[in-house]
DNA sequence: CAATTATGTTAGTTGACACTTACGTAAGTC
DNA sequence: GACTTACGTAAGTGTCAACTAACATAATTG
């Protein structure tokens, strides 16, 4: 979850979803030097939401489709599990407004 | 969103979406001091999370409906694309595989 | 109005962490 | 084997933000 949280990693992690990129063509997206992309990637990497391939000199990396999907049940269901819990105060409330109208 | 990536600010969220609470009682679910939860109350106020209802002394707290709504869109929103990126990605990949297979 | 209750605010401290600089390393190229 | 390329790692720095302690405030009660 921390992984997820600073947003700069949420960018690189957007970055390759798409398709499979070195570590050097990463970092030029950004405004920041190599080391620290490559300090983010190893974050990513560790938190388990992105795969390190290597070829040669290079290393390639992509967004986990297995993580990711995680990821996304269960903030999915963190949130609507507030909103259904905010709708049925929502509806209670109405019935109360409704009683008192009534005495 | 910086509002949401603060653990304990989730869990308050999370404890005022079942019902109402006034500000020390949020602050009795925690082990920190009750100033740290009002900083974090005021932060969720500004984000436009949680509506401050004052009664008397007391100031009781609620999620709001609809910015939490909000946010949930917005972060399924987010985790969807990539997850439809990414299974166009493993399909094509499959589909490679197939083509390397034929020849 | 003094005391109490419930809370917000301010100042200052500390720890985490994103970043840079400098260095190390492994694989290819001449 | 020296050089280059593409990267990671280590150490040090600065900043931000979560926290505490002390104080301020506003409503309630006697």
């Amino acid at each position: 979850m921390k992984a997820i949280a600073e947003p700069r990693r949420r960018e690189i992690l957007r970055l390759i979803w798409t398709r499979e990129l070195p570590a050097g063509r990463i970092a030029s997206h950004f405004a920041v030097t190599r080391p620290a992309i490559s300090q983010h990637l190893r974050v990513l990497k560790e938190a388990g939401l992105v795969s390190e391939r290597r070829d040669g000199t290079r290393r390639l990396y992509r967004a986990r489709p297995d993580t990711v999907a995680e990821v996304r049940r269960f903030l999915g269901a963190f949130w609507d599990e507030g909103l259904q819990h905010l709708k049925q105060e929502a509806e209670a409330e109405e019935r109360r407004k409704r009683n008192r109208r009534r005495r």
